[in-house]
DNA sequence: GCGATTTAATTAGCATAGCTAACTATATTC
DNA sequence: GAATATAGTTAGCTATGCTAATTAAATCGC
């Protein structure tokens, strides 16, 4: 028998966390997206620059997959990120793989955008108060071990 | 003189939270729209409707401004909604304005995509202990009130 | 070692979603 | 009643998502 996620019946209350997490998440980014049209990129092409500026350098496919997105699209985006200098493709051993390496531009680009759109949410929380701060400290970081769950 | 927002320097420590926040919200979002797919509906539409079906009918330009896109945009998306008869155009006094509303099947089908999408992720937090089931029905609560901050 | 298969990436073609600019139709104002 | 303001739509661009088909390189089988 092989290990599978058991399918139990969510309470309600769950489903309710759930559901208020889901559509907070959504508006989160759709305010923040608002900062991030400034920096010029499109919303796919800025996560994937921020895989390779954070993560390095990696193939086509694994930025595909760190993504959540089909390698075509990937392909399509890095173009993007290629047109305009931000990242490079270089060749590997395996003649069918590439490198996909973020530029010092690219670099720069990335942080400067991070800035901007994460100021407008540390503004928003400062304006919290200090115990409220602190629990959402929390949950930031228990947010990705969620994540990982799903 | 007018309110404005004081720009005071964020925090080291509070735009490391922003950051985390951020990231968490992007990857949240990219791992459930798996399970949107499964609806057929795009995540434009599905968010639109799920406007009209909880918060009742509204014109355009106030659905629009709810979903922080353009009217042209908004347009479009009511215009596919309207094509797979999940919402209907209504005249109103006022001949400039529409009232958009909900059908019954366009409020039968954001149920069943919620129910999923949100299945995932109650799933997800119902692995977590009594402890952090708690810390993030209190986040789930706040973030609301932080966007609205941004 | 060479043909067949597998794998990685790209190209082609389609749909959705975002934008601005320009247009249409109705209300409002003077 | 003419001028202006407001609500929506249309047109046309870009970016992003997909699947199917293609290209090129590596690996497998004999």
């Amino acid at each position: 028998m092989t290990l599978v996620k058991r399918k139990r019946e969510a309470s309600p209350e769950l489903l309710e966390t759930a559901d208020k997490l889901h559509s907070a998440a959504i508006h989160l980014l759709r305010r923040l997206r608002v900062r991030d049209r400034e920096s010029g990129i499109g919303p796919a092409q800025l996560s994937a620059l921020s895989v390779l500026v954070f993560g390095g350098p990696r193939s086509l496919g694994e930025l595909a997959e760190a993504e959540q997105v089909r390698p075509p699209t990937m392909s399509r985006i890095v173009s993007g990120l290629e047109r305009t200098g931000l990242v490079k493709r270089e060749a590997t051993e395996d003649g069918r793989r590439v490198r996909l390496v973020a530029t010092a531009k690219g670099t720069k680009i990335l942080w400067e955008g991070r800035k901007r759109r994460v100021e407008s949410l540390a503004n928003a929380l400062a304006s919290l108060g200090e115990a409220e701060r602190a629990r959402v400290r929390e949950l930031a970081e228990l947010l990705p071990e969620i994540v990982r769950k799903i």
